[in-house]
DNA sequence: GTCGCGCTTGCATAAATATACAGCCATCAT
DNA sequence: ATGATGGCTGTATATTTATGCAAGCGCGAC
């Protein structure tokens, strides 16, 4: 028996973010593995995993996105059709490790920055795991599609943050 | 003084048939050297090329051409994305230098970065470029819609690239 | 010569998507 | 405690896109 999709407006903000950041990725995934033909299709879909949004969320979901529609549905920007599910699997908000399995390429130190190059699309997860976990070493964080910056209070800081992140690569 | 566009309706179906196919070119010409956001700026854009036609029609066009829909408009198949046609048709990637003649705006330092500021959309083919080039003074980049954040090492790799953009800026 | 078929296109409208407005909640500054 | 701010979302509607229907034309079969 599948559980009951939680309307949005019954949860608090911090939920609702959460709930936001596991939609997205549910689409990803949904969006990753079968055709999605509009967004009414696609509202249908994330129903049955839980989700129970309106069309207009999943619009604003697509823009923030950056989803592009064609003769084949939905897809993930630049053609990426192999999001990433594993986050999703695990009910939980992903860890910064689990993400930086996923999606992430290179680190690099610059000054108080550290710079995290990841596969498209990959930015966005690995920003917010980071943004989830609120290390006191991260000031916060900027992602583009492929790359994260990461902002820390001093170099030291930055040289800490890069170490283990390169650690959690290198896993 | 442009030629008057001839409507569809008064041609036989034989040069019906060629019109088709010309705007089609037209079509392709336009959405990789431009962004074209919706089927009526399609229209106008078509328009002043002699091509008038209505929304109906260019909707089949895009249709049956393949087109996708997404952040940065309509775009050709396989992901040929706006800003990188003039790389499709050289058979290769495109380099900073056109892309920031093309999109750049305005290039300014801080500290160990590199603002440069684009027209809109124009920021993510002009990151790809610095992504693809692979500076050594470059640790990563980010880009939003009209702002590309180019991270550096150092205060003194970022004067450098800062000089390298303007240069290009001024040619 | 007539008829049927296929193609292209416009008109009008259905369907799909984007957005203005407002409500709710958490956070922050005063 | 209060007001301002920001984020998320739903409702209703504006905007954009897709499509049913029909017109016009060329072509081939009869």
């Amino acid at each position: 028996m599948q559980a009951r999709p939680q309307t949005a407006a019954a949860l608090s903000l911090c939920l609702k973010v959460a709930m936001k950041f596991q939609r997205h990725n549910a689409i990803r995934e949904l969006i990753g593995h079968s055709l999605v033909a509009n967004q009414d299709e696609l509202r249908r879909k994330l129903r049955r995993r839980g989700f129970a949004v309106t069309q207009a969320t999943l619009s604003r979901d697509i823009h923030e996105m950056r989803l592009s529609k064609g003769p084949g549905g939905y897809s993930l920007p630049n053609g990426h059709t192999n999001g990433s599910a594993i986050a999703i699997e695990d009910d939980a908000p992903p860890s910064v490790s689990e993400m930086i399995e996923s999606f992430g390429l290179r680190v690099q130190q610059a000054m108080n920055q550290v710079v995290v190059a990841t596969v498209m699309g990959g930015a966005q997860p690995v920003a917010a795991s980071l943004d989830y976990e609120e290390w006191p070493e991260v000031v916060g964080t900027v992602a583009g599609d492929d790359t994260v910056l990461v902002i820390c209070p001093d170099q030291r800081k930055a040289a800490e943050v890069e170490s283990r992140l390169r650690t959690m690569l290198e896993s």
